[in-house]
DNA sequence: GCGTTGACGAGGA
DNA sequence: GTCCTCGCCAACG
C-alpha cells in the first residue's frame, strides 16, 4: 500500500465516525471529540480533520460540529456560510447571530452517549 | 528546512 | 469573571 497515505491514523478516522454518530437534532464540539479520543489538548487538530472531511464519503454532517461556544465557526468553511445553520435549523436547532441557542440542550457529549 | 497559520480548548494571572 | 498565553499536530508558504 502507498506509505503516504494522507489520511491513515486511527485518529481522523475516529473523528469521522464520531460525528457521523451525532444524532438529528444534536450538537457537539470539537474539545468534546478530542476529548472523547484523548485528546483534549488537541481540539485544533480536530478542526484540521474536519477540513478533510470535504473529500470523505458520506458527507460529515460538519454541521453538527461546533465550538465550546456554540459558535458555528465552521460555517465559513461550508459550501455556503448559511447552508450550515439552515441545516442546523432544519434539525430543529434554532441558531441566532451564528451561535446556537440553548447549545447546552442540544449539545451531544460522546463520551456520555457513545461507549469507549 | 524553518516559520506561520489553523473549523479550539484549557489553564494561569 | 475576563484577558492573555500555551499546547497540540499538521499543512502551507
Amino acid at each position: 500500500m502507498t506509505k503516504t497515505m494522507p489520511i491513515d491514523f486511527n485518529f481522523t478516522e475516529a473523528v469521522y465516525d464520531v460525528v457521523r454518530l451525532i444524532p438529528k437534532g444534536k450538537v457537539t464540539s470539537y474539545g468534546a471529540i478530542g476529548t472523547y479520543l484523548g485528546a483534549a489538548r488537541s481540539a485544533r487538530m480536530v478542526g484540521w480533520t474536519m477540513n478533510k472531511a470535504h473529500s470523505q464519503v458520506p458527507a460529515i454532517p460538519a454541521h453538527r460540529v461546533v465550538n465550546r461556544q456554540g459558535l458555528l465557526t465552521g460555517k465559513t468553511h461550508f459550501k455556503t456560510p448559511s447552508k450550515m445553520q439552515e441545516l442546523l435549523e432544519a434539525e430543529g436547532i434554532i441558531v441566532k447571530n451564528d451561535q446556537i441557542v440553548n447549545f447546552k440542550e442540544h449539545f451531544w457529549d460522546p463520551s456520555k452517549h457513545l461507549d469507549l
